[in-house]
DNA sequence: CATCTAATTAGATAATTGTCTAAATATAGG
DNA sequence: CCTATATTTAGACAATTATCTAATTAGATG
């Protein structure tokens, strides 16, 4: 599955709270490390497991690299967590 | 947080593959591992982690011990994930 | 109690990961 | 072209993790 890159990236609070931010709109690479306790290129790393796991966009403009939400990945995400809870016991008749 | 071990357990993904298949219903230990290529001991490993994480139930009957996926957990993942979703942009008149 | 089956625990090991410091790249503006 | 700012890349290191084999626990049953 491809979709494993997303679920590892998920398992790091850091990159959880990143992602949390960006739903507020894009942010700059420095403007999102200036909110953690944690080094640039720490926070740099981070950028990048997000980025390569499809969780979220970048371009640069300028100096500045504006990182942004990638909602098609998410949404992936939260039907793959849903369809576990779609009771399966019966899969012929659905209704029970 | 407290749901940071629930992410990690979804990070691998045999434990992925775990929990698709208790979506049908219960199964025994032995059950599951018999459905992968890995030893007893290993798959003992992963319920492990799952169990911890609260991602399944688990209970013995006589020699078998029955694994169960715990929808409540499972739950508060896919509102995290939906919440991504959310656009928080116009955080006091949310109808943009 | 001896033994069989089901499952876990213990301990080792290789691979992956998160973090840091130091160095490099990229862009903007005198 | 030099310098300042923004960001990433390189390389090292400690911690965590996934897996294995061997040993152990727990229950059932003759």
């Amino acid at each position: 599955m491809n979709s494993n890159s997303a679920f590892k990236a998920l398992a790091d609070p850091t990159r959880r709270e990143i992602l949390a931010m960006l739903r507020n709109g894009e942010m700059t690479a420095g403007a999102l490390a200036g909110r953690f306790d944690m080094t640039k290129p720490s926070m740099s790393h981070h950028f990048a497991v997000l980025r390569d796991a499809g969780l979220v966009t970048s371009r640069r403009e300028g100096q500045q690299i504006w990182y942004g939400l990638n909602t098609t990945v998410v949404q992936d995400l939260t039907a793959w967590a849903m369809d576990l809870l779609k009771d399966n016991r019966h899969p012929k008749g659905k209704r029970s």
